[in-house]
DNA sequence: ATACTAATTATGACCTGGTTATAAAAATAT
DNA sequence: ATATTTTTATAACCAGGTCATAATTAGTAT
């Protein structure tokens, strides 16, 4: 490989990097960040693939206003698998970093509760309400992503009370346990 | 008011809504859907103060940017009150609209689990893991725009081992209550 | 040193989605 | 019928691009 093309190489995961940092920069910033004319900068972005900046904006403000529903939905049930009503259940969830605590990468509990608890719901069809839960354990810290099963199962069914046991795998490993109690309940009935 | 400056302000109610919920139409877009001349849809945006698209987007991009990260920060705690460290604390939070169940304006379980969850962590100054939970109990729905007050207290501490009630009260009743068993750790160390 | 090749830079025509200013046309009010 | 708004039209300009076509520079091989 030539000395120029090895230049070219590395000016290009610069300016990927550069780009995914500060998405919002014009053609003209980055020729001045990089010390190369703006012809240059629009060349290497033909080549990666990278679009113009204002389609860059136009992107980060539809994904993200996707991205802020879905979050704040809190869709943690990722995938609902197998699912036997009223008897067991097993949903797949992949962790990401935004689920971490600060400068560590462990995942705060509120995720697997989480996790867990909409398993424990989504495997009794009726309209539910959540009324206790007890014996939560946290056996193994959970990291970013990490893949996670977890598999619910209805140990009691007593008129319209449910006990629901819920287990959080990760490769093979439980990770995480708890006993929920729902209640069935028509809707906006006070428990 | 003249018959025509009716119709104005009939039309700039419509462009503000329009917007409102399409914010990325170009002022030829938004221009046939309102039946006038692009010019007119210019100074229409001049006196309400409307920027151009172009903006929006940006605007949109800038601010949901931010509000993922916030909200997956699950900035739950919303504020610390009446701190005393390792014994007591307090923390405000107002549930909003986009926490509840489907079909329902109650509270999904998980918000309050968070709450609880995140106050019972932050009285505790160390690094705290969290092995266990028992005994929720979740007493009375709670409902979209409620303000809820979390009361936390460390019943107990036994060398590296906290015992933290964690008491959600709406207006001095109960509403939410559970036991968190914390562990001190070091950073990355394992359980 | 010379010629060759790849990489970089320059240039110009054109595009979208605007701003700003000015004037003409249409509608409405008195 | 005249005066006043409101709406359109028009033209010059801008940012931040695309696309195509050179000209220049740098690096390499001989």
């Amino acid at each position: 490989m030539t000395k120029a093309t090895k230049k070219k190489l590395i000016r290009h995961e610069e300016l990927a990097k550069l780009i995914l940092n500060q998405p919002f920069l014009t053609d003209g910033q980055i020729a001045t960040r990089l010390n190369v004319s703006v012809p240059t900068v629009r060349l290497d972005r033909l080549e990666l693939g990278i679009k113009e900046m204002r389609e860059r904006v136009r992107q980060v403000a539809t994904m993200t206003k996707e991205k802020v529903k879905a979050i704040s939905k809190n869709d943690i049930v990722g995938e609902l698998l197998n699912l036997e009503l009223n008897k067991t259940g097993m949903a797949l969830f992949e962790t990401t970093k935004d689920m971490t605590f600060e400068n560590s990468s462990v995942i705060s509990g509120q995720y697997l509760y989480s996790f867990a608890e909409s398993t424990a719901l989504s495997i009794i069809n009726a309209d539910v309400a959540l009324v206790g839960v007890a014996n939560i354990k946290y056996k193994i810290p959970v990291l970013a992503n990490d893949n996670l099963i977890a598999k619910a199962e209805v140990k009691e069914i007593r008129l319209k009370n449910f006990i629901v046991w819920v287990t959080i795998y990760r490769d093979e490993i439980e990770v995480f346990k708890g006993k929920f109690i729902l209640v069935a309940s028509n809707k906006g009935e006070n428990i």
